[in-house]
DNA sequence: GGAAACCCTGCAGTGGGTTTAGAGTCAAGG
DNA sequence: CCTTGACTCTAAACCCACTGCAGGGTTTCC
């Protein structure tokens, strides 16, 4: 198959399946004479778990060792199971400072019931003093909890 | 004060500030004969700001926004609940997506209670099959809410 | 007067793609 | 044969909000 019915197959911009391929996410796929990319079943199954892996919002690095476990049948599958595990961990760390954020944001928002002139406007008042430094957020994993 | 003073007192690396002078965040500083900058108390509030607006997690032109409402006091402050309306609406919706990822992680964590070979894992297994797509994260405001 | 600490500009890199430009390939229709 | 249109190719720039580096100049302290 090319490229387009592949990504029409996946669901994956074909950009995007150049780009795994540039990045060595997938195999180099053979070519015709015209220099068309012609893919097998082979690599449809890698680029769906690719995909998987993604919307699971791993980072391109972890699919990398994933990857590298399933080409490797017989290796122990630890190192997957605590990949997932931070991971994971990650995800909820993420979720329990956008929580307190949000929290934030609603006080925030009382803070100005109606419009009004700017200058009286509560919130860009309450923006201006803040008592210093709440809600550092943790940039990591998870895009945002990456 | 001087670019190394108002980055100690602001918590904020010296490059941070270079940047958002270009971005046009903060007004260009007054120079020395040995260009260097030179920051007033008001550079100093107008940088507080911004960076608890960050620390919001808004991006810098929905700082841009709020800076332009600060400027013109004046003006109807609607706007400015309006956009704090919806980056609310953003976290939140990020947090629920996390949420169902995070339930979909710990159903995935639980396919491998033991390390095992690879070919057995059911982490592995479970991605390689995988029904199709949940999860499709949102990509918006908020670093992976934005 | 010399070392250390500070500051300057300009540019490359980050992640995970997306977009654009400019060119080449291929099957069908006139 | 020629054109049209759909498809594909490469290389490079762009997105965000910084961050880091190279290669210099300035100031301060001893």
């Amino acid at each position: 198959m090319r490229i387009g019915e592949l990504a029409q197959a996946s669901g994956t911009p074909i950009e995007t399946i150049r780009f795994y391929e540039r990045e060595g996410l997938l195999p180099a796929a053979a070519r015709t004479q015209g220099n068309y990319r012609i893919y097998t079943p082979r690599h449809a199954e890698r680029l769906g778990f690719i995909r998987r892996c993604r919307s699971l919002d791993m980072t391109l690095d972890e699919v990398r060792v994933l990857l590298r476990f399933k080409d490797q049948p017989l290796a122990d599958c630890g190192e997957v199971n605590s990949l997932l595990d931070e991971h994971i961990g990650h995800v909820s760390e993420r979720i329990r400072a956008l929580r307190a954020l949000e929290k934030e944001l609603r006080a925030l928002r009382a803070a100005c019931p109606v419009p009004q002139a700017a200058a009286d406007c509560g919130i860009l008042q309450a923006i201006d003093q803040a008592g210093a430094e709440p809600a550092e957020a943790s940039r990591r994993h998870v895009r945002g909890a990456h």
